[in-house]
DNA sequence: CCTGTGACCGAAG
DNA sequence: TCTTCGGCCACAG
């Protein structure tokens, strides 16, 4: 037996993406780490960030609610070119959810659970 | 084909 | 508890 992990990463992949950072609901957050394990890819956290950064840019025929998506740390990952009116933080303030002083968001409170996770 | 890079993660100090 | 550092992997040039 091997210890090779499956590879979701592939043709569609941003779609896969996508079509799980839709299932985040409202008021809730999700770690890109979550997201990758989520797909079957522990490891590719960083793809996954690849994936939704443009995601504000292009137009869906769903709604993809990219900032529900947040680092393990609870703090908010953004670009330098990230655009004012579509800040992260007050996105998700909008819903709800409250950010400690530091400017990070308490995981044990927000952070959503897939159904099939744990 | 080879190299650099990035919306990350987690262990270690 | 906070900061630093190496590893990770797909993708563009």
């Amino acid at each position: 037996m091997t210890s090779e992990e499956p590879r979701v990463v592939g043709p569609g992949w941003h779609a896969k993406v996508f079509a799980m950072v839709r299932r985040v609901p409202r008021g809730r957050v999700a770690t890109y780490g979550q997201i990758a394990a989520q797909l079957g890819s522990p490891r590719v956290a960083r793809q996954v960030g690849f994936a939704l950064a443009g995601a504000w840019r292009v137009e869906h025929d769903e709604p993809v609610p990219w900032h529900r998506i947040i680092n393990a740390k609870g703090g908010i990952s953004t670009r330098p070119d990230a655009d004012p009116d579509h800040d992260q933080r007050r996105l998700l303030e909008r819903e709800g959810v409250e950010f400690r002083p530091n400017g990070t968001v308490d995981l044990r409170r927000y952070r959503w659970s897939f159904p099939d996770e744990g």
